[in-house]
RNA sequence: GGGCGAUUGGCUCAGCUGGUUAGAGCGCACGGUUCACAUCCGUGAGGUCACUGGUUCGAAUCCAGUAUCGCCCACCA
């Protein structure tokens, strides 16, 4: 006889929830089967690595719900599971953190110098890194800590030599000189999906550019005026350009105007790019810092000039703005213009500037030597294992999304001035010549002219962080080794991430996937959308509607937060998170909490052997717990959690609680009634519980788990696994039709009493006489079996089973029924009859037309018909009884 | 400038390949101190499914167009 374990009346997810925790970790309860069996179903997830510097924010709470809800299930289902946990090295933003801490100290990337930088930082990884897997944990999430990676960890490292030397080998690399994206506080390229554009109005100046007089000075009187938005570029003008068909500046092309402050000659040309009608029609032409003008001077081939730093200052080409800020010299440049009489005009001007991602700093358009990888080829593959249905996208529409970045795809400039991350393992010697290895240390000798190592010099930039990303899928599993955990993992089940990393992170996995694998690395990928919050707007910090997991989970509980997130939700559309649907999760657990109180503490003291036929309420519940199962089963399956979470929600609240458990009340305590009778009640109430826990716990992992154990104490019988989260999902019982039926016809009856009680306004307490006319026999004999159900849930006594003795004022399935009051009840119940009647009337006509109209009945499916057929019987049966 | 998505009761959202009287939660109204839960129970009101046209026996669902909102992509000074 064990002691009996009462749940406490309040669910305390702050203090339950971690204990929960670690005893699922005690239990070694994440890691995969110790022996697969062969042809084992596999599910693997690898979890998109989150910063390591980051803390959790609402975003990964949601990541984590979906995955370890999948998982869970998954894991429940006896497959062969893996959810792999990392963190993400984040390169630029990590930087952009430790800058900021070390600048406190005193310090700045330049004071400290790049060994004593990146020793800082692994100091702060060591003290960051603990924290979002702790926050992780806290959330529930069922990941395979011993597997945790780290992008920058040793294995990682390998993998992107591995895989650059192989991209190098297959001639996918390049380097060159490009124009590339600059941001001036990160001081690093960027790529172009790092930068966002934003639209703000600017000014457009317009400038005159003196003409050059035969002698080689400016011509006071004659000029070509140029309209710009960036004034500050001049200095790095190298011509000025003008529409080949513009009659206005015909003249003057193949002559040279003069560059204010610089007395630079720049030629007049004429190109087809210049667009006639927009400003004066005439171009300066920046070639350094300006994409478009920098192919035009490829074209006529200018020179280049580059006249900012590497902070946006200018630099020494800028003669007397040396030094200056950008803008400083911006500002100062138009005010001599407009001293010097030559700034003929300035308006405002809607534009698009380019900002850095992670820092909102105005980037710069710059020249310089860069690493690339030609992705063509690797997109084209990529794109194709889309279209042919190897990988799927979920929700579809982002296949087309996927296809269009795919098929306008630039090459991907790879390298990034920063330090922290993985060094690009390429040597150059002194002749030029470049040597790439995948060997730590580094080559012997140059590949091409065989210099001694000590005589090359590595490359100092590092890999963009998304190319160690990339390779996340094997890299984590050991590649490029043939690794048992390639073999028995890869490629993966689902790549579960947000819709607004698919450019950046999906594309790449699937390009370096296919080529270093030759396996596209996941066969389904679903995109989530974003959270928002309430009124649709973003969440961000400055506006203060940010919604921080971890005080919604100290507050309400995890398993809360995670219905919530999941509620409703559909792949790929955003979501608004608001209070009422995290008080609706805190609901839900708080109702599980009750439910579970109350069969836990109803247990009869001594469970006697049960005996006789279940009761139509007992059929019922287990056959819908029965069709619950199977609905769930199919909805997390193909990866629709909005109708698993509904599902179970309703199964358990309206199914089990509303109706199971207040009818279960009145059995456990009838006293007619023998203990064998109470205890086949009270298991059934028990086991259904259990069944709910099972189809529940991926979502809500704690309670379930919380509630099990105390569920084991009473009834080992009905949860015999000793923890749930290695419990077996439930294989659906056989739905039982006729009991469905059956409840069906009571509950409508329970329905329409109450109805009746609260239209003819009589008092809540009392008990009412009701009086019911079968539809005949069958119905007869099932109200009298459920009267002992009847009266109490419909607070109705006497019931008077009597054909023909009065006239029923409600129709329902099993029969007419009518409350017996007084006169002025009567009264409103006449008025409602007829009100009933008018309603089946016009019922049976809509359906007597449609079943007249030969169309429909010709063309329509025999079981539509059919259907619709029966309906009609049943309303003139229900009119019939009126 | 292209592309994508959304538009369903006061709010937030479901509605698969077209088939009963379009669902849920919240909110609202009314009634409830029954020993699981007021984080609850019961009952109810509330929708021309943005608009126009088309296909069909039948359209929230498919097609075309329009409007509004949102997002993504894009090198026009």
């Amino acid at each position: 006889m064990t002691t009996r374990r009462e749940l406490p009346p309040r669910y305390d997810a702050a203090a339950v929830e971690p204990a929960i925790y670690e005893r699922w970790v005690a239990a070694d309860a994440f890691a995969p089967v110790a022996d697969p069996a062969p042809g084992i179903e596999r599910f693997v997830i690898i979890q998109p690595p989150p910063n390591v510097t980051g803390a959790l924010h609402i975003g990964h709470a949601l990541v984590v719900t979906i995955e370890d809800t999948f998982i869970r299930y998954h894991r429940m289902r006896g497959h062969d599971t893996l959810w792999l946990p990392g963190v993400d090295h984040a390169s630029i933003g990590a930087q952009f953190v430790l800058d900021k801490i070390i600048a406190q100290e005193g310090e700045t990337r330049a004071s400290l110098g790049r060994e004593r930088y990146l020793e800082r930082m692994w100091r702060f990884m060591d003290e960051t890194r603990p924290i979002i897997g702790s926050q992780h944990r806290r959330l529930g999430a069922s990941l395979d800590w011993e597997r945790e990676r780290f992008t920058m960890d040793e294995g990682s490292a390998r993998a992107v030599r591995v895989a650059f030397k192989r991209l190098w080998d297959a001639g996918l690399v390049y380097r060159g000189e490009a124009l590339i994206t600059w941001c001036p506080r990160c001081r690093t390229t960027i790529s172009d999906l790092e930068t966002v554009h934003r639209d703000e109005i600017g000014t457009l100046w317009t400038i005159r550019y003196h003409l050059e007089r035969d002698d080689g000075t400016p011509d006071p009187g004659h000029w070509i005026s140029v309209a710009t938005t960036r004034p500050e570029t001049l200095l790095g003008d190298t011509a000025v350009a003008v529409h080949p068909d513009d009659e206005r500046y015909r003249e003057l092309v193949g002559r040279h105007a003069i560059l204010p402050f610089l007395g630079r000659r720049l030629p007049i040309l004429a190109d087809p790019y210049v667009d006639r009608a927009f400003g004066t029609g005439a171009v300066k032409i920046t070639p350094a810092h300006d994409p478009n003008d920098y192919e035009l001077g490829q074209r006529h081939d200018l020179p280049v000039i580059n006249v900012l730093d590497e902070e946006a200052h200018i630099n020494a080409e800028g003669g007397e703005f040396f030094r200056r800020d950008r803008y400083e010299a911006r500002e100062a440049i138009v005010d001599r213009l407009r001293e010097m009489g030559d700034l003929e005009g300035e308006q405002p001007h809607p534009m698009v500037v380019g900002h850095c991602e992670r820092c909102g700093t105005v980037v710069e358009p710059r020249i310089s030597e860069q690493w690339f990888i030609r992705v063509k080829p690797l997109a084209e593959r990529a794109q194709a294992s889309v279209r042919e249905g190897r990988t799927t996208i979920v929700p579809g529409h982002f296949e087309k999304v996927y296809a269009h970045w795919m098929e306008n795809i630039h090459d991907w400039a790879v390298g990034r001035q920063l330090w922290w991350g993985h060094r690009i393992p390429a040597w150059f010697c002194p002749d030029g010549h470049v040597t790439v290895t995948d060997v730590e240390a580094g080559p012997d000798a140059c590949a091409e002219c065989g210099r001694p190592a000590s005589e090359l010099r590595q490359e100092t930039d590092i890999f963009d962080t998304w190319f160690s990303s990339g390779l996340w899928p094997f890299s984590t599993l050991g590649w490029p080794d043939e690794t048992s955990d390639i073999a028995r993992f890869y490629p993966t089940s689902v790549m579960e991430t947000g819709y607004d990393i698919l450019f950046f992170w999906v594309a790449r996995m699937m390009m370096l996937g296919l080529f270093c694998t030759d396996v596209e690395p996941f066969r389904t990928v679903y995109l989530h959308g974003m959270i928002r919050a309430e009124g649709g707007v973003k969440m961000s910090k400055t506006k203060g509607n940010v919604v921080d997991p971890i005080g919604v989970i100290e507050e309400i509980g995890a398993d809360a937060l995670r219905y919530a997130l999941v509620a409703g939700i559909a792949p790929g559309t955003d979501q608004r998170l608001t209070q009422s649907k995290l008080d609706g999760g805190r609901n839900f657990t708080n109702k599980l909490w009750n439910a579970a109180r109350f069969v836990i503490g109803s247990r009869p003291e001594t469970l006697a052997e049960p005996v006789g036929e279940p009761t139509l309420p007992e059929r019922w519940i287990r056959s819908r717990l029965a069709e619950a199962t199977e609905r769930a089963t199919r909805a997390l399956d193909a990866l629709d959690l909005a109708t698993y979470a509904g599902v179970v929600y309703d199964v358990a609240w309206s199914d089990y609680c509303d109706w199971f458990l207040e009818i279960a009340k009145i059995d456990l305590r009838d006293t007619d009634a023998s203990e064998a009778e109470r205890a086949r009640t009270w298991i059934t109430a028990a086991e259904t519980l259990a069944g709910l826990l099972r189809l529940l716990h991926p979502l809500m992992p704690f309670v379930t788990e919380e509630i099990w154990e105390a569920l084991r104490d009473v009834a080992p019988d009905a949860a015999p696994e000793p923890l749930l989260v290695r419990a077996s999902w439930p294989s659906p019982d056989a739905r039982d039709v006729q009991a469905e039926a059956g409840f069906g016809e009571l509950s409508g009856l329970v329905r329409a009493a109450r109805n009746l009680r609260m239209e003819s306004g009589v008092a809540a307490g009392s008990w009412l006489p009701l009086a019911i006319a079968p539809r005949d026999a069958d119905a007869a004999a099932a109200i009298e079996a459920a009267r002992h159900y009847l009266e109490p849930l419909a607070r109705v006594r006497p019931i008077t089973v009597d054909l023909g003795a009065r006239s029923g004022v409600t129709a329902t399935a099993l029969g007419a029924i009518a409350l017996g009051t007084d006169a002025a009840v009567d009264e409103e119940r006449g008025r409602r009859r007829e009100a009933q009647r008018a309603e089946l009337q016009a019922g049976i006509e809509r359906l007597r037309a449609l079943l007249a109209n030969e169309s429909f009945v010709a063309r329509a499916p025999a079981a539509v018909v059919e259907k619709e057929r029966t309906r009609l019987a049943e309303l003139e049966s229900q009119l019939g009884q009126l």
